[in-house]
RNA sequence: GGAGAAAUGGCAGAGUGGUCGAAUGCGGCAGUCUUGAAAACUGUUGAGGGUCACACCUCCGGGGGUUCGAAUCCCUCUUUCUCCGCCA
């Protein structure tokens, strides 16, 4: 959520910032600042309005309190007018109010100056690309087909016990991926990231706190009868640890990480692309979270960025770095860079991080501060990044690493494994 | 799920209708003393809005109500603790 204060500032700007969005905000951040000049004008009259009857209120306690019953009584109706006012200045507030808040909640984050103006994937810019894409002979197999073969995941079963989308993972295909998700938690921990393990399920503050709510409503998976929703990300849980925080400026950076299983309805992207594990309503997924200085907070993202290429370069998977063009951009983000695998027996990139600086999009709605060197309270910079989506990478692995003879385990899993080979 | 108790500033903890935004202690910060530190003493120390700065407004778990006036009374929700039941 934008600060009404740097609208004021910066209409113009953001303006133009903002179409590279495809957005014509000219409007809407027009109406924001009319509906806050009503706001502020309203407050001062309440303001004024309870000034005066709180001085009224402690004469008449006083007079009370002297025994002067009478003139007490005679100040009483000259409040009965001011509770009136008071009264209507009051709805008029909340009205107010309700109104920014909900044009606010309309209007997404403003793209940093890198973002390139575009509609959609395809304009996105690659500005990295490393390793080398392994030449596989003609009997190569999508990984659902390998899954099959060597008995690793069944979806078959998955639609039985749930529905489509809920893959069951057996033997080393399980073990695969609890390896995964144990060597991306070490790796992050070794860079200084806590790990943390959170619940799965969040309140409606949560969803609200980072973003999820009210845009993406239709999104995640509610459960009605305690009005909880399923986590679509960890991001969710992890930065609402620090909602409502004011913090010291020297508590940031703060760093953390963990694992979740991640829940998404994917309303709508019903079609091609979708078999096997390109796209599942549950997968597990290991984030990182950076709450930072906002002096600092591009330098961490470029270290977050260096830290997924770290991982990608020790399983020697093929990828590249797109820095997402104005139109892909997600609602809350000001910069993200997607990390894409190269899928071989697919012949496609699979996305499979995508790291992001919020700025004080999130912070804002989450109310996390810290109380500067200057020693004013200010704004936070939230970012996070996966590291990494697990299905993805899986299928990256799966037909990357495939031979005649069975799929190799890339070196770095061997150990947490405790096999080199699916065969 | 049933019964009871509670929720106050960074922490502890007073405060049951009228200068209470809130005693006191601890902690934090500044100063005195000291070569330095500790101790002791003195002062200071919540947040948000508003203002050039004051004034002023709001906040004692959340929401609503009673009252001229609410931390204090009433309703409701949430959370925590104790006991009982159930259970991994």
């Amino acid at each position: 959520m934008l600060q009404v204060n740097n609208i004021r500032e910066n209409k113009d700007a953001y303006v133009k910032a903002l179409s590279k969005r495809g957005v014509d905000a000219n409007t809407i951040l027009e109406e924001v600042l009319q509906v806050d000049e009503t706001r502020r004008n309203t407050q001062a009259q309440l303001d004024e309005v309870l000034s005066q009857s709180n001085t009224l209120s402690k004469e008449i306690g006083m007079l009370f309190q002297k025994g002067e019953a009478q003139k007490a009584n005679e100040l009483k109706e000259q409040t009965t007018q001011l509770k009136e006012q008071s009264k209507t200045l009051q709805d008029q507030l909340n009205e107010a109010s309700e109104k920014l808040q909900q044009l606010l909640f309309t209007i997404p984050n403003i793209p940093n100056e890198l973002v390139p103006a575009g509609q959609d994937e395809n304009d996105n810019e690659e500005v990295f690309k490393e390793g080398d894409i392994p030449t596989l002979d003609s009997e190569a197999l999508p990984h659902w087909e390998l899954a099959k073969k060597y008995d690793l995941i069944d979806f078959e079963l998955g639609v039985k016990i749930t529905g489509a989308g809920f893959p069951v993972y057996k033997g080393k295909g399980a073990r695969l991926q609890r390896a995964l998700i144990t060597y991306f938690l070490d790796k992050n921990t070794a860079a200084g990231y806590t790990e943390y393990q959170v619940p799965h399920l969040v309140n409606e503050a949560s969803g609200f706190g980072t973003g999820q709510l009210p845009d993406k409503e239709g999104q995640m998976y509610h459960v009605g009868i305690d009005d909880l929703y399923l986590i679509p990300t960890a991001e969710v849980p992890v930065t609402n640890l620090f909602r409502d925080e004011l913090l010291a400026h020297n508590q940031l950076p703060i760093t953390c990480t963990g694992y979740t299983p991640c829940f998404r309805r994917e309303a709508g992207s019903y079609g091609a692309h979708v078999r096997g594990l390109n796209r599942l309503h549950q997968f597990d997924k290991v984030e990182i979270v950076r709450i930072e200085h906002p002096d600092n907070s591009y330098a961490a993202l470029d270290g977050m960025v260096e830290h997924v290429k770290d991982i990608l370069r020790d399983l020697k998977l093929p990828y590249r770095i797109l820095r997402l063009c104005g139109g892909d951009l997600g609602f809350t983000s000001a910069l993200t860079y997607d990390f894409e695998v190269f899928s071989t027996a697919q012949d496609r990139w699979l996305e499979i991080s995508s790291v992001s600086n919020f700025e004080t999009f999130q912070a804002n709605r989450l109310k996390l501060r810290f109380k500067d060197v200057d020693g004013k309270n200010k704004l936070a910079h939230t970012l996070n990044g996966s590291a990494l989506a697990l299905p993805r990478v899986l299928a990256g692995i799966l037909e990357n690493y495939q031979t005649p003879n069975g799929i190799k385990i890339p070196e770095v899993l061997i150990p947490y494994c405790g096999f080199d080979m699916i065969d």
